[in-house]
Order: structure tokens, then sequence, then C-alpha cells
DNA sequence: ATAATTATGTGACAATAATCACGACAATCT
DNA sequence: AGATTGTCGTGATTATTGTCACATAATTAT
């Protein structure tokens, strides 16, 4: 199967063990989180094995503890803002998303030039682009969630690594340029979409085959 | 560097190829296309040759016969109609993209508790849940996109799949139990912008390392 | 105490994926 | 026509990733 890389994996493990604090469970087994996300339990273990976390011996691990290293490891044991930018269909959608919260990512601002002034009308404030360089002055933010279209892509990210902005959330459908100290993420959702048809025919295809194996 | 699967890329060649027909380009190179998404132009030859595309010597390729190959080797060379479920933030982003009705992608209809009675004012209509298993009687779909809360995804997908769905997107942060002739593609929002922290840091650290060594 | 049980942790192995090196061959040039 | 050039196509090679088998440690049972 097809369980992306480890780095997405830990994530993963991390997003399980948020459920398991929040159900107030105190311990838990390598062979337990695979059940929840369908990673062999040999995966988690080599994972963890990898980033040097450490369970028990025949104990499994303490949720609050291991919770804590995934954190640790993700870099996801400190404050993170995120400022948005661009707030049409997605960016919305981005901002009034409230499973955030309960998380560590944080998104503070968005910027789109709709909004002609500033505005803290929506759960986040939303502000001209023009603003973004003396925003970033006042915050020290280093991650950028960039929800515009394809052709202003490119320039946004220019800005935003001048202004010191490192990581960024791609949506829009273009490759980026950026410097090697800079990390882009590229979501396609057009393309999550797609591929979910190519996996969908290979899965008819063989059912076909297994039928015309038993003629 | 992290290139995904050889199905991704050859949905990222579809993406590039329509954006080359958009701009009335005809014919196109495996080096071109690589300055376009920054794939090497190696990978992209092996990929096309793996799905038995072939181009012309010293020629590159025919956009327009490439584009149509990339289709038909993604099964998105037909009409792709999607039904979505759960039209709440994210899914009222989805609907109102514009950009999958250039591609093939369709989302057809919307299924929400939310409306009381079946209503055509968005962009598509949007129904209330009870209703799916009529509409599907009367539009042979096999797509679904679930951007419905947690607790309920399993469910639907179940009632989803009794009535013929066979490829889900599922937005929601749950692994989902399906047979194995469907497949499921996870999207998860809030992992794409933590595993940016992850390798933003890693770009700091060797930065780190770097400044390191010259000590 | 000792044995049995149940997890973890990791090196060895297998499978998959990416890169490289180079041959084939069509188009263009001389 | 023959040499040259540019691009494709793919087998061989290398790197990455996942799986497996089993040694190890903690706990429980006898
Ligand atoms: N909505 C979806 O479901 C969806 C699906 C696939 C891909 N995408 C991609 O995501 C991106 C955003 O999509 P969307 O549907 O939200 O588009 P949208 O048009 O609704 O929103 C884009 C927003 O960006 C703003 N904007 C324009 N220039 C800007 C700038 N320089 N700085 C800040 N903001 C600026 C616009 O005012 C607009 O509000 C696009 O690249 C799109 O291709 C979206
Ligand atoms: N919005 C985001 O940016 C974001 C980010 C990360 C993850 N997600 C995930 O995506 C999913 C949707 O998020 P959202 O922000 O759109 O949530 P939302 O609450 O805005 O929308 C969910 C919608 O599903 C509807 N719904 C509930 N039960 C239903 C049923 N049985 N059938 C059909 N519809 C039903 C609700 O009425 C609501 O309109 C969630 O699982 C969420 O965790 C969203």
């Amino acid at each position: 199967m097809n369980y992306k890389n480890h780095v997405t994996r830990l994530s993963q493990y991390k997003s399980v063990l948020q459920r398991l604090v929040k159900s107030g469970i105190e311990k838990t087994y390598a062979e337990s989180i695979s059940k929840h996300i369908g990673i062999p339990a040999t995966q988690i273990r080599k994972d963890f094995s990898l980033f040097g976390i450490r369970g028990n011996k025949r104990g499994g691990y303490n949720v609050l503890e291991l919770l804590e290293e995934l954190k640790v490891n993700l870099g996801l044991n400190r404050d993170l803002p995120f400022i948005l930018i661009g707030y049409g269909n997605l960016g919305k959608a981005l901002a009034r998303y409230h499973g955030f919260h309960e998380g560590c990512v944080r998104i503070i601002a968005a910027f789109d030039p709709k909004v002609g002034v500033l505005s803290s009308i929506p759960p986040i404030p939303v502000y001209p682009p023009a603003s973004i360089s003396a925003f970033l002055k006042d915050n020290p933010v280093k991650h950028a969630v960039l929800a515009v279209p394809d052709d202003v892509a490119q320039s946004m990210v220019d800005e935003l690594y001048a202004e010191g902005i490192r990581g960024f959330i791609n949506f829009s459908a273009i490759a980026l340029n950026i410097p090697e100290d800079a990390y882009v993420n590229n979501v396609d959702l057009e393309l999550e979409l797609e591929t979910v048809v190519y996996y969908t025919k290979e899965a008819e295809n063989k059912e076909d085959k297994e039928v015309k194996k038993l003629v």
C-alpha cells in the first residue's frame, strides 16, 4: 500500500495519539495504532526507531509521552503561526476550520486584495496584501498557505520569501521556484480526485482479471 | 526528491499538457515538461515508457496526442461525475471551484442534512442525504468526495459503497474501512500543513550544519 | 524461581522506485 | 549521401523504502 513517507506517517501517528488523549486513553501499542490507520505495526516501530522514539518492552507506549515525542520530532512542540494568502473559496474553508485549533497549527491572519481595509469580522482578520510586510515585521511567522489563483502564486512566493517566510503550502497547480533553504508542499486537489479515478479503474480491472481466471 | 508516485506524476503531466493546449502550443519535449514541474526528463520518459506512451524520435511529443494518451491511461477520457457529501466549509470550496470544469472531473451534486429540501441555488444542486440512494439510481456515479465531519465519515462510506460508489476522496482525518474493490484517497489538510513545518525545520538544520562546517 | 507470554527494536532481506548510460533513429545540415 | 545533432526509449544500476524474522526485555503465571 501507499503510506506516503515517514514524515507523513509520523504526523498520522500524532493525529491518532491526539484522539487517544482526548478519549482519556493512557497506554497504546504499535498494534493498536496500526488498527486505527492501517499502517503495519512493524512499520510503526521502524519509524519510531528511526526517530529514536522508544517504548516499554511489553508495555507499549505511554500516550502522552509518545505524543510529545512525535511533536518534538515533527517540530510541532512550539507556537506555529501561519498566514493565509488568498481568502477565496479555499482560503475561507481553511480559515473557518476549527480542527486546526486543537492541533498545533494556527492560521493567524489572511491577506486578500478584495478586502479594501482591515477587517476582523471572520474568525481571523483579513488584510490587504499591501500590509503583509508590515504584518510580518510585528509577527515572526515562518509559514504561509497559498490559496491564490495560479497566475499570482509565484510572485507571492517571491514576496513572502523576501519577507522571511520559509515554508509554503501551495494549492495552485503550478510548480513554484524557491531557494534551497525554503520548502514548498504542493497540494493539488484536482490531482487528488483524478488519481482516485485511476485506482478505481485498477480495482475494476483486477476484478475482471479474476473473473477471467475463473472462466 | 519526492515526486510521489507514477500515477500522481501522470496526472501532473496531464495538468501541464492541458496548459500547453490552452496556450496553443503543439509540440513539447520531456525536457520542457521537466522545466514546468521539476521532474527530471528521464523520469518523465521512463513513466511514459511504462505506460506505453511513445513520442517521436527527435521530434518530441504532439501535445494533443500526448494529452489524450495521458487521459486514457488515467481513465479520464470519459465522463467522470462525482458526488460531494457534506456541503460545509470544504465542500462549498470544492463545489465552487471552477478549475474542475476545465478538467475531466465534475461534481454534479452535493448532499448535506442542513438542506431541508432540494435546492439548486449554488453552482451545483444540494440535496438532503436521504435522497442519495434515489439520486444514484438515476445517475450512475462511481466517485464521491467526503467532506463530512470525522465521526460520520465511516457510516457514509458504508452507505455509499452499498449504493455502488467505488472511489472515495476522504478529507476527514480518520482511516476508513472499505472492501477490496473500492479505493479511498485520504487527503488530510492538517497533515499537509504540519509536514511543511518538519521540512522547514530540516532546511534550517541543514543551514546550521553548513554554518558549523564553515566554523 | 522458572517458564510462558507479549511487546518492542532492529538488522537482514525483498520490493519498489529513481537515476544513469547508452543505443536507436528521425530530422537537419553540408 | 553521409555526417551530425537532438531526442527518445529502455536495460542496467543504484538508492530508497518496506517487510520479515528474531533477539530482547518486561510482565505474568505456575
Ligand atoms: N477551491 C477549490 O476547491 C480548489 C481546487 C483545486 C485547486 N484550487 C486552487 O487553489 C487556489 C485557490 O482557489 P480558490 O477556489 O480559493 O480561488 P478563488 O478565486 O476563490 O480565491 C482566490 C483568492 O485569492 C485572492 N487573490 C488574488 N490575488 C491575490 C494576491 N496577490 N494576494 C492575496 N490574495 C490574492 C483573490 O482575491 C481571491 O479571493 C487556486 O490556485 C486554485 O487553482 C482550488
Ligand atoms: N475546512 C478545512 O479547512 C479542513 C481542514 C482539515 C480537515 N478538514 C476535514 O474535512 C471535513 C469537513 O470539514 P469542514 O470544515 O467542511 O466541516 P463543516 O462542519 O464545515 O462541514 C461538514 C458538513 O457535513 C455536513 N454533514 C454532516 N453529516 C452529514 C451526512 N451524514 N451527510 C452529508 N453531510 C453531512 C454538515 O451539515 C456540514 O455542512 C472534516 O472531516 C474536517 O476534519 C477540513
